[in-house]
RNA sequence: GCCCCCGUAGCUCAGGGGAUAGAGCACCGCCCUCCGGAGGCGGUGGCGCAGGUUCGAAUCCUGCCGGGGGCACCA
């Protein structure tokens, strides 16, 4: 940036100084350690050949302190590689930041809204659920790693027509009734019913609406409380819960309603009150308020939307599951009539299907749910690390079979195993370290680290706070995953072509300190990627 | 019928317009004198099809084919 400012305020170049310039790895090692195509972007602007902006820019670059060379190639790239020392300091850099290290502004004044898992409370997280709490969860650490100010929120239904048909099922449960035909059904619905029953044994003696009442508010009270109780099990911890039924208590239905008819996009039809979503690219219109005089969960939906708006959060993000994608046109459409901007103020991501496989099957059935797997299933199956990574590593945008076996499994077929590995083994060669004595020591020479290996370490390295950076902003945490599987690969390349400690009785040397520096280096970004994940970073396996 | 997602190596998936498309697994051939071989090295092998935009397309646009998921005064 600085030398196209140079070469632009130098009169070198007549075009407007751009507001940012690509800089990425090239991929082949012969174009250097940066490579940009500014030079390209800027030919026609400039009214130059990209090799004559390239000229002129590489001209300025190598004013700079720290680069060894500055090439231009191909079409008008611009090659640059940084000098021995500047590139070895990285590792120095990374150290002393520590578990900074990766942080970023990018998103700084960002006020995020996160909504994600959100399940009813009438049974318990079932695997599609489990995406999103995991991906939510590394969404939330990712954005706010990248400076973002967020809120994690799930949002309560327990207000609906599905609270009541659960009441019936727990009344009919504890009564040693079939569950009614569009109830629900599983272990999970006696095992409520009968610890109602056990708190308050009369419970069965009062009228049918007062019993349908109890079990109505105390069913959902123990519903949430297992389903927040096995979310925080899988580190999942909402900054809110909110509650569907808050707004109705509080009448924000009502002020919502008022709020959308002074934008004018409400009308009555058929004795329901409708939203004209269709204004801003629904395929249909919405009831609002049904002919029966009830609202719908449409209308919760649009109140709770301005409650986010009014509780100062710009940017409320909706995650749902492929089955729900129908509601992107309404949500955005509910912004909208709002008088918001919907492309800005509100973000739909969509999961589509987890499936889970054992010895090459679906896995359809679950002992708690009888007919879905839920959260605990998988926890049981394969652990909560190998769960909340399998879960994150995989594009939100792509189904994804889970292979309980293979997640299941200590080798390296295992993704989340091969990086924790590499961050194990990383922690028994420090531990190695303390015994002999061996410590990093600040004056350090990083110039001497210039093995191939080691440049390409430093390299992977130094891309952790731009990975994390571009997942927060595509709001694609696998990301993170995918560049630690990298880093892990990078590093046990380094590990195997060079030694770290001293061998036999032979004394340490600066070689040694500074490549003990780089491995720290490496545990670190290990560790803190990891940490955005979710997913512990052990010392040991 | 309309809408959303996907189609990249034998398999599972990465690749936010850039220079020779990557990783793991599988298969073949190698590397243990000491830091965790749960590792490393080499080889085989691929962008569904057809147009378009661009100096440049796996990436953006259109159509087609194939797979998955949706289209209630339900939640």
């Amino acid at each position: 940036m600085a030398a196209i400012r140079a070469a632009v305020s130098a009169g070198e170049l007549s075009i407007e100084v751009p507001a940012q310039a690509a800089v990425e790895r090239p991929k082949n090692k012969d174009h250097g350690d940066y490579a940009t195509n500014v030079a390209l972007q800027l030919a026609k602007p400039a009214g130059r050949s990209p090799r004559e902006v390239a000229d002129v820019l590489a001209a300025h670059l190598r004013a700079q302190p720290g680069l060894e060379s500055v090439d231009v190639a191909g079409p008008g790239f611009l090659n640059i590689r940084l000098s021995q020392a500047a590139q070895g300091e990285l590792a120095r850099t990374i150290v002393t930041a520590g578990a900074d290290y990766g942080r970023s502004d990018v998103l700084a004044k960002e006020r995020i809204n996160l909504e994600f898992v959100s399940a009813n409370p009438t049974g318990p997280v079932h695997i599609g659920g489990v995406r999103w709490a995991a991906v939510g969860d590394a969404l939330g650490r990712v954005l706010e790693a990248a400076g973002a100010d967020v809120v994690r929120e799930y949002y309560f239904n327990d207000a609906g027509a599905q609270i009541d048909r659960f009441a019936q099922s727990l009344v009919a449960a504890a009564r040693g009734e079939q569950a009614p035909d569009d109830g629900y059904a599983g272990g999970y619905v006696d095992d409520i019913a009968s610890t109602i029953v056990t708190a308050q044994p009369d419970v069965l003696d009062l009228p049918e609406d007062q019993a349908r009442d109890v079990f109505r508010r105390e069913g959902v009270l123990l519903m949430f409380d297992e389903i927040k109780q096995s979310l925080a099990q899988f580190g999942v911890v909402f900054d809110v819960y909110f509650n569907e039924k808050t707004l109705h208590d509080k009448g924000e239905l009502d002020a919502a309603l008022e709020a959308l008819r002074e934008q004018g996009h409400v009308f009555d039809d058929d004795g329901a009150v409708w939203l004209r979503t269709t204004d801003f690219g629904d395929d249909k219109d919405r009831v609002v308020k049904k002919s029966d005089g009830d609202w719908t969960y449409f209308a919760a939906d649009c109140a709770y939307y301005l409650d986010k708006r009014r509780r100062g959060f710009d940017r409320c993000v909706y995650m749902l599951g492929a089955d729900h994608h129908g509601y992107v046109g309404r949500l955005k459409a509910i912004a909208a009539c709002f008088g918001d901007d919907p492309e800005r103020n509100i973000e739909v991501l969509i999961g589509q299907m987890v499936n889970l496989v054992k010895d090459g099957q679906p896995v359809r059935m679950s002992k708690r749910a009888g007919n879905v797997i839920t959260l605990a299933d998988l926890v049981d199956a394969i652990g909560v690390d190998a769960a909340r990574y399998a879960l994150a590593r995989y594009s939100s945008d792509s189904p994804i079979d889970i292979d309980l076996d293979l997640w299941a499994r200590a080798t390296n077929d295992n993704p989340v195993f091969y990086v924790q590995y590499a961050h194990a083994r990383i922690a028994s060669l420090l531990r190695n370290a303390a015994e002999l004595g061996v410590a990093r020591t600040d004056d350090f020479d990083p110039a001497l680290l210039d093995h191939d290996r080691e440049g390409d370490l430093l390299g992977a390295l130094g891309e952790f706070p731009r990975v994390v950076a571009s997942a927060a902003e595509l709001r694609e945490p696998h990301r993170v995953a995918r560049y630690l599987e990298q880093v892990a690969g990078t590093y046990h390349r380094f590990y195997d072509a060079c030694r770290v400690l001293p061998m036999g009785d032979e004394p340490a040397t600066d070689l040694t300190r500074a490549r003990l520096w780089l491995v720290e280096a490496t545990r670190v970004v290990l560790a803190n990627g990891l940490g955005l994940l979710g997913v512990t970073a052990p010392e040991r396996m």
